[in-house]
DNA sequence: ATGTCACCTGGTAGGTGA
C-alpha cells in the first residue's frame, strides 16, 4: 500500500501535475494541502476519470485539504473534532483498514505572533484528538505539511534558522509530543541522503541551490511501523515548470497484518 | 537581497500569506 502527501499550493494551478504524478506512482492514498479552492469547484470528475475518489475540505483563497484514494474512504472527518476552527486544515478517513489523517499545520508566521499562538493551540488540539483516534484506530498514518523541521539535520542552514519559524524549540517540542503518542517518523526509519528537504522557498534560487527544509512528514503508528518498507521524497515535481514549493513524500507499507 | 508565487481587490498596481 502506497500513501503520499503533497502540499500543492493551489490545486487549480497544479491539477495537471497531480494527475501526472498519480499516473506515474499510482498511490493508494494521496492527501493534499493548500488546495485553495472551495468544494463546489473541486475536480472530482478529472480525478475519478484517472481512478481516484476524493474527499475534499476546501475554502476560498487559503488552506484547504483533500484525501484522494483508489478505494473510497469511509468514516470521513473534517477538521479536529471539538476545535472551533474557521480554517480547513484536516481531513481524515479510513482506507483499506488504515486510518489516514491528512493535516495542514498552521504556518505560524513568526514566534511570538498571534499566528504562532494559534499554531501552538492547534497542535495541542491535534495531539489530544490523535490520542483518542489512535485508541480507536491502532493502524494510523498522520501525514501532511507540519510546518516544522524536527531536527537540525532537516534544515539546510541550522545556524541561520535557529529560533526562526519552523525551527523553534516549541514547535519541535510539539513534533516530539506526536512521536510520544507512539508515532514514528517514517522517513527516519531508513537511511536517507543527507540534505533531504521537502520544501524550498520560491525565492533566492533555493531549489537550484538545494536550500530547503524537511517540513512535510509521514508519521506511522506502532501497529504499522514494522510494515513500512520505504519512505521517500520525490523531488521530480519540484523541477516542473510552475512547480509547487513543496515536494511529495511517499511511504510504502507491506500488506497490513489483520 | 524585501530576490517568488498565488490569490484577492479593484483595476492595469498593491496587499496578504506562505
Amino acid at each position: 500500500m502506497k500513501l503520499a502527501t503533497w502540499n500543492v499550493n493551489s490545486l487549480s494551478v497544479r491539477l495537471p501535475q497531480v494527475l501526472d504524478w498519480l499516473q506515474a506512482h499510482r498511490p493508494d492514498v494521496l492527501v493534499l494541502q493548500e488546495t485553495k479552492q472551495t468544494d463546489d469547484t473541486f475536480p472530482h470528475a478529472e480525478l475519478l476519470a484517472a481512478g481516484w475518489q476524493a474527499q475534499s475540505f476546501g475554502q476560498r483563497t487559503y488552506n484547504g485539504v483533500a484525501l484522494l484514494s483508489r478505494v473510497a474512504a469511509v468514516d470521513v472527518v473534517r477538521n479536529i473534532p471539538g476545535l472551533l476552527d474557521a480554517q480547513a486544515r484536516v481531513i481524515a478517513g479510513t482506507v483499506q483498514g488504515v486510518r489516514v489523517v491528512g493535516a495542514y499545520v498552521p504556518n505560524g508566521q513568526e514566534p511570538g505572533s498571534e499566528k504562532f499562538a494559534y499554531k501552538m493551540a492547534w497542535l495541542e488540539a491535534l495531539e489530544a484528538w490523535l490520542r483518542e483516534e489512535l485508541a480507536r484506530h491502532p493502524k494510523l498514518v498522520l501525514m501532511g505539511d507540519y510546518n516544522i523541521a524536527p531536527e537540525d539535520r532537516d534544515v539546510h542552514d541550522p545556524d541561520a534558522w535557529r529560533g526562526k519559524i519552523h525551527c523553534t524549540d516549541e514547535e519541535r517540542g510539539h513534533f516530539r509530543e506526536l512521536l510520544d503518542l507512539g508515532l514514528a517518523d517514517a522517513f527516519r526509519l531508513f537511511e536517507q541522503p543527507p540534505k533531504s528537504w521537502s520544501w524550498w522557498d520560491y525565492r533566492n534560487l533555493a531549489f537550484r541551490r538545494n536550500q530547503g527544509l524537511r517540513i512535510d512528514h509521514i508519521l506511522v503508528s506502532a501497529a504499522l511501523r514494522s510494515s513500512v518498507t520505504s519512505c521517500t521524497i520525490d523531488k521530480a515535481p519540484r523541477k516542473n515548470e510552475r512547480p509547487s514549493d513543496h515536494a511529495p513524500v511517499m511511504v510504502e507499507l507491506s500488506a497490513p497484518v489483520h
